[in-house]
RNA sequence: GGAGAAAUGGCAGAGUGGUCGAAUGCGGCAGUCUUGAAAACUGUUGAGGGUCACACCUCCGGGGGUUCGAAUCCCUCUUUCUCCGCCA
């Protein structure tokens, strides 16, 4: 969430980059503000009203020691108009403070002022394209086929023991999809990250942490009996690993990498949309985090789009990075650079990584701090991206590597799979 | 799952109703000494709110309660440890 101090100083920018998003925060700006002030005032009335209690208390104490049991007892009549006060003014700060909060957590993150304004992906800026599209025999097949046809993807054992959007990998599929995991976690601590393993179910306060709650609670697992969620992605275990935290300067940055399966309970659109591994309920991603000194996130923003151009040049396929319109950024980030591959049998453009910005936005509600050169405390930057998540990175290699004779292996892969053909 | 014990500052660890935001040690930072370093010595060193700055307020695992007053007493939740049971 926005911090209180820098949407008053900011007041008009923050409107004005908000506009990008295309919502008009100009009410909901005023009433923080004013929610605030409110907040303020109590606070000062309480503190004073405590104050005063606490003087009155530690002149009891003395009075009780010396024997003067007569005139304490007079004193505590006093405190205990004093309490009751105090007991109305904390309520009503609270009061105040939740309804502030709850105010902040409905307020996106403010784009970057080089965040293209625009509705929808339509609006998105194209900013690099690399690889050739492939020239497909006549009767090449979409993935969800060629699945079928060499019985390495089975959606219907899925559908029979869970559901729909729960695929069930087998054979030389199984062992792809645990090649590239393996793949992608070695590019990965190769370029720095550390490894993690992280727990696939999260408390309340790691929801919160993160964002998914209380908003978006709909679109994750909920575990009823434990009170715990399906992470929807890494993102939320891997960045609660420091909420609360308050780093030195010479700890950052962090930089982690982790594998995890991750779920989603959106129902999706319709169609070839969601057919095949296009849209899932459960599915397997590689993530990469980083928490960064503020000077140097868009830095390490850069560096991470480079990291992720890296892997796709290696695997040879053809993909594009666009800068995501203010109507398609996440509600959480500054800036978002989408990776999409191109599926030549599907005809269309698949999202296979999305590496954002959050600059403080995440920092601020999870508390995730540093002590700056100055011995200031200060909040940090947080970034993360896919490197990468697998069912669009799969469907590519098996559309876009099909021949007549079989599915060819990318030959960074082939290593890892020990077979070079399906 | 059952029985018991515990949770205090970056770490270790004292503190059982007022003099406690909290002894002491380690660590960190600054200084003295030194060609430099180490050692030794001196000083300093939690977070949040609030203020122009002070004052002041809150925080001793989380939440609630008793009391004029709670790190300290009570309730509850969570976590950790020991023992028993079960178990990959």
């Amino acid at each position: 969430m926005l911090q209180v101090a820098y949407i008053r100083e900011h007041k008009e920018d923050v409107i004005a980059r908000l506009a990008k998003r295309n919502i008009d925060a100009s009410q909901m700006i005023d009433d923080v503000l004013a929610l605030d002030e409110d907040r303020r005032a109590l606070q000062t009335q309480l503190d004073n009203t405590l104050a005063e209690s606490n003087s009155l208390s530690k002149e009891i104490g003395n009075l009780f020691k010396s024997g003067k049991a007569a005139e304490a007892n007079v004193l505590k009549e006093k405190t205990s108009q004093l309490k009751e006060d105090s007991k109305g003014l904390s309520e009503a700060l609270n009061e105040k403070a939740d309804a502030l909060n709850e105010l902040l957590y409905k307020i996106p993150n403010v784009p970057n002022t080089i965040v293209p304004s625009g509705n929808t992906d339509e609006d998105n800026e194209e900013v690099y394209r690399e690889g050739d599209i492939p020239k497909l025999h006549s009767d090449a097949l979409p993935h969800w086929e060629l699945a079928k046809k060499y019985d390495i993807i089975d959606f219907e054992l899925g559908n029979k023991i869970t559901g729909a959007g729960f695929p069930v990998y087998k054979g030389k599929g199984a062992r792809l999809q645990r090649a590239l995991i393996a793949y992608f976690l070695d590019k990965n601590t190769e370029a720095g990250y550390t490894e993690v393993q992280l727990p696939h179910l999260v408390n309340e306060a790691s929801g919160f942490g993160t964002g998914q709650l209380p908003d978006k609670e709909g679109q994750m697992y909920h575990v009823t009996g434990d009170n715990l969620y399906l992470i929807p992605t890494a993102e939320v275990p891997a960045t609660n690993l420091f909420r609360n935290d308050l780093l030195s300067e010479s700890d950052l940055p962090k930089a982690i990498t982790g594998y995890t399966p991750c779920f989603r309970r959106e129902a999706g659109s319709y169609g070839a949309h969601v057919r095949g591994l296009n849209r899932l309920h459960q599915f397997d991603k590689v993530e990469i985090l980083r928490i960064e000194h503020p000077n140097r996130s868009y830095d390490a923003l850069t560096e991470m789009v480079e990291h992720v151009k890296g892997i796709l040049k290696e695997l040879k396929l053809p993909y594009r990075i666009l800068r995501l319109c203010g109507g398609d950024l996440g509600f959480t980030s500054a800036l978002t650079y989408d990776f999409e591959v191109f599926s030549t049998a599907q005809d269309r453009w698949l999202e296979i990584s999305s590496v954002s910005n959050f600059e403080n936005f995440q920092a601020n509600r999870l508390k995730l701090r540093f002590k700056n050169s100055d011995g200031k405390t200060e909040l940090c930057h947080t970034l993360n991206g896919s490197s990468l998540a697998l069912p669009r990175v799969l469907a590519g290699i098996l559309e876009n590597y099909q021949t007549e004779d079989g599915i060819q292996i990318p030959e960074v892969l082939i290593p890892y799979t020990g077979f070079e053909k399906i």
